[in-house]
DNA sequence: CGAACGACCTGCAGGC
DNA sequence: TGCCTGCAGGTCGTTC
């Protein structure tokens, strides 16, 4: 159940494991994933020249075009030098020399196509900018918020104004710039725009530092565990006390997904 | 146009 | 033990 971050771990995980290898084929048992599996075929007899990421998609980029991979919110990939029979939600394996890479996605939320321009496939070219990247700063989020009645939280994590920040990191940065989730995000000024989206950045990089957050399942390729939940500040922290004032930590439901807020401090 | 909601799918934890 | 409910890190389509 991957965000920007975690995405990013299995990203640099996998190009630092897969850079170079050509795939010699793939192995697709169930085809029916949030789209349809497609075009893997095009990627076989070609080297993986890097892995990129756009927002929450991989991009594995094989030259002639590039295979996208989502991960959904069950999502794994895992790099098997030594592959055991797959299991149930073992969806399907890139085979590379001296092993493969495999998917496996029990609720089947991801994706795995083939497209020869991936930055302009439909799934990605209407993504807003990156939020480590140039063109994300306060002045973007105040602008993207203006006449808008929706909640802050909800501003951030529409992928077409801010890509890759999901639940998790939603509440986190909210928390650090001291603004309450549920305002309306038309009615912030900019200079707590700026602060905000300073606290995006930073908690996401802090994350990948950490190699990502593991709450259940989440792995990188070789399957160790990411280090930050015991950095989140307010996620799945209900009851216990803010790392600020002391207060309780309170859950809300904010358009049926958990929200971790302090009221006091997120006023 | 924006906002709210259900839909997609499986697994797991907790209550009875 | 089993059954039921609610919950889970994402995104998209439909409705008003």
């Amino acid at each position: 159940m991957p965000e920007l971050p975690e995405v990013e771990t299995v990203r640099r995980y996998l190009e630092a494991r897969l850079k170079g290898r050509r795939v010699e084929g793939v192995e697709v048992r169930e085809r029916r994933l949030r789209l349809p599996v497609e075009g893997e075929g095009e990627a076989v007899g070609r080297r993986l020249l890097r892995v990129g990421r756009r927002g929450k998609y991989l991009l594995l980029d094989l030259g002639a075009g590039a295979l996208i991979v989502h991960l959904g919110m069950s999502g794994h990939l895992r790099w098997l030098p030594a592959p055991p029979p797959p299991g149930p939600h073992d969806h399907l394996d890139l085979l590379f020399e001296g092993g493969r890479l495999r998917l496996r996605d029990p609720r089947r939320f991801g994706l795995f196509l083939w497209s020869a321009e991936p930055l302009g496939h439909p799934l990605l070219c209407g993504l807003g900018p990156e939020p480590l990247g140039e063109g994300f700063s306060g002045e973007h989020l105040h602008r993207r918020a203006q006449g808008r009645r929706i909640a802050v939280k909800h501003l951030i994590m529409d992928g077409r104004v801010v890509a890759g920040i999901g639940n998790i990191y939603a509440s986190e940065a909210l928390f650090r710039a001291g603004i309450h989730p549920a305002r309306a995000a038309g009615d912030i000024p900019l200079p707590r725009y700026r602060r905000l989206a300073g606290a995006i950045r930073e908690v996401l990089s802090e994350a990948i530092e950490a190699g990502g957050t593991t709450l259940r399942d989440f792995r990188d390729g070789e399957g160790r565990p990411g280090y930050f939940a015991q950095r989140l500040l307010v996620y799945g922290r209900a009851g216990e006390p803010c790392p600020q004032c002391g207060g309780p930590i309170q859950r809300i439901r904010l358009g049926q997904r958990s929200t971790y807020l302090c009221p006091r401090c997120q006023g």
